[in-house]
Order: structure tokens, then C-alpha cells, then sequence
DNA sequence: GTCTATACTAAGATAGAC
DNA sequence: GTCTATCTTAGTATAGAC
């Protein structure tokens, strides 16, 4: 909120930096204080100077990450764009999102820990998904107004185009041991056999 | 595979029984061996006598549970009902086993659990995953030969006749905490949503 | 703001009696 | 097969010097 003068600058963005890779790599439980003071090269009492608690830690480390995301789809809902093009750029945000991102690639982590804590559930929440699917839903109706799209549910559409996003990025993470697995959960394909789909499905002609 | 001759009879499976309710309530790193013990109502050591570690119990618990909707998944495609018919009773399976069953009931833990337990993953991916999606591609491969669906891209269109179920059990799982819970993630609607939206998606009319 | 040192707690797991 | 007792390790967090 207050200071972005270097980039990557101070100590505690470098311990966000370093704790974000260990959560990412090693889950919740698994990393450890020390590991990230190790990770940083400061003493772990040291962490405890610019981070009250390990789950402060952790909030702060998804706080940040997600905000460019939810401003790109706005953007996109707002720029003047054909629906469909709007549609086709709002999965490529989505799936980098959650792809892509440090904090997409959290998500199993996120998921496992927004309920154990749940300020961060509602964090999480409020701050994301609610903030992606408000954007999405204006890019629905937008489309539908004019009639670019087919007038659909709306609560199932929404399923539709951000759950095969969801699954992939848990599946990847889940799997990601496996020698197999840019082959059997490829991000751009299935992207592109998603975007097809719902194109079809939301062609007003049928 | 060898004794079902009782229900819920030995102390192992009331172990299971138990430390299923634990990991689906608390997660696998906050479910200790004692808390286990506790919840049977015996000693700690008595818990490794039947399960040599907290891993393999977890494995376990998750390994139970599963089965059950995949045999149920294979009577449906192996049946002689309608196509429209089958994917509407095997999405009814998909959210039972995601929703309802007490292993979906673990999809936080389990994504967690899959990448820090590779074994785990493996498992999982191959009893489950696997199996889920080779039934479900045998019923939309019939009912493309038969020509009551469209011939579709079918990595995709699997993605949206799964990943909705996967996504919904995940969010149920996260926001557990919220009032609004069956109001904002309801099953029975997004569930009819979707299969109308399917049903659409699918029809060769188009 | 970083260090050393340590308090405190609890975990997973094992030994050996009964 | 269950118990009591214990080993070993490691975690989060704090106190207080520099």
C-alpha cells in the first residue's frame, strides 16, 4: 500500500519471495519457518520481525499475486471488443491464472487451507473469485445482449468456463511428479478444445 | 479382499471409519496418530500396530470409498439406456462421489496429499481418475456412434462433464465455513444446470 | 533489524510388559 | 492386540543481547 520505490526491494518482499516458492513446492504443513529463513538466509527469529505468525506469512504471500489477474479480466469486460474475442481473452486470463501464477499454483495448498483457516477462505474469496466471476458474468451478459450469445443459465455457463481451468491447474499440480504430465494435461490444448466447446455451445444459432 | 464378513466389525476398520471422519474434518497434516486414538478410544501404539505409519493409514482411508462410483460408472455405460439417459444418471454418480461420498468430501486433502505422497497420486490417478474417465468416455463415444450426440473434441468435453463436480466439491470444501453455503454452492441446481447445458452442447441438431 | 539461545509443545514412531 | 513409557525430532514462537 505504501511502497513500490525498488522493485523486489526490502527483506520482506524477499522472504514473500522466497516463502511463496517453498508453499508452492512443499504445501502448508511442509514448509516450515526455518526453511524459509534458510530459504532467505536470516536467522528464523529473524521472520518473526517482519511476520507475526506463519499464517500471516501465508496470507500475505496469496494476497499478492492475484490483483493482475482480476484486472485484466475487468479490462477485458470493459474494452469494446466482439464477444467472442472478449470470451477467447478471458480464458487466456483464467488459465494463466491459474496455471501460470505462483498463486495459481498454490491451488491445492489454497484449497486444503482456506478451510482450516478461514479468514483466508473468506479472503480468498472475496478478493478472487467472487472478483473474477462478477467480471465474467458482465462479459456473459454483455454478450448476450447483443446477441452474440445464446441466451443460457447462467449459474451452470459460469461451472462451464472456469471449472475445466480449476481441475487442470489442481490436476497439474497434483500429478506433477508424473514423466507424462505436459502430454496427458497439456494447457494450450485443452484450452483450445475448451474454447471451441463453449463457443459452439454459445452460438445463438442453434 | 479378504474380509467383508461383518459390517464395520474389526478394530481396523473402525480405525478407518474414524480416521476418515479426522482427515475429512481436519485435514492430513492437523490429524494426528493420537487424535486418531482418541477418536477409537485406545492407545496411540495400538493404532501402529494395525497401520505401520500416518501414511499409510491416509492411503488407506482414501483407498476405501472409491470404488463404489466407479463400478456404478461402468453399469451405466454398460447398460442399454438412452444416451441422454446415461450421462444424466453418470453425472448424477460424478456429484454423489464428489459431494457426497466421504473421500470427495476429502478433495482439499487429497490434491495436497497427491503431490507431497507421489505413491498417493499414482494410486488415486489410477483407481479413480482413470477408471472415471475411460466409463465416461465409453458412454459419449456410444452415443456419438449412435448418433444421438454430435461428434465432439473429446478432451475438452470431458473436462466440462467433470471438472464443474470437481470444482463445486472443492468450493463446498473451502467455504465450509460460510452461512450461505447451500445457497451460493448448491448441488442439486448446479448439477441440473449443467446437464442442461450438456444436453445442449451435445445435441447433433446443431 | 538481526542475532543466539531457549522455552514450550507436540508430533511420529518404537520397546517391551502383559 | 493393547497397554505404559519413552525416544527422537521438529515445530512455532519468544527473550534479550547487540
Amino acid at each position: 500500500m505504501a511502497h513500490d520505490r525498488n522493485t523486489l526491494s526490502s527483506r520482506r518482499d524477499e522472504i514473500l519471495e522466497r516463502a511463496t516458492e517453498l508453499f508452492v513446492a512443499s504445501g502448508y504443513a511442509a514448509t516450515s519457518m526455518s526453511k524459509v529463513a534458510e530459504a532467505v538466509g536470516v536467522q528464523k527469529a529473524s521472520i518473526y520481525h517482519h511476520f507475526p505468525s506463519k499464517e500471516a506469512l501465508f496470507v500475505a504471500c496469496v494476497s499478492r499475486g492475484y490483483q493482475d489477474y482480476t484486472a485484466a479480466l475487468r479490462d477485458i469486460r470493459d474494452s469494446a471488443l466482439p464477444a467472442t474475442e472478449k470470451l477467447s481473452r478471458a480464458l487466456d486470463v483464467v488459465y494463466a491464472a491459474l496455471t501460470e501464477s505462483q498463486a495459481g499454483r498454490m491451488s491445492p495448498t489454497l484449497a486444503e487451507t482456506a478451510r482450516l483457516i478461514p479468514s483466508m477462505g473468506k479472503t480468498f474469496h472475496d478478493t478472487f473469485i467472487e472478483e473474477m466471476h462478477e467480471a465474467m458474468a458482465g462479459i456473459l451478459a454483455a454478450g448476450m445482449e447483443s446477441g452474440e450469445f445464446a441466451r443460457l443459465d447462467c449459474l451452470g455457463l459460469e461451472y462451464l468456463i472456469f471449472s475445466p481451468a480449476v481441475d487442470l491447474s489442481l490436476q497439474r499440480q497434483m500429478f506433477a511428479s508424473f514423466e507424462d504430465l505436459e502430454e496427458r494435461y497439456p494447457v494450450d490444448k485443452v484450452k483450445a478444445s475448451h474454447l471451441a466447446l463453449l463457443l459452439r455451445l454459445l452460438s445463438p444459432a442453434a
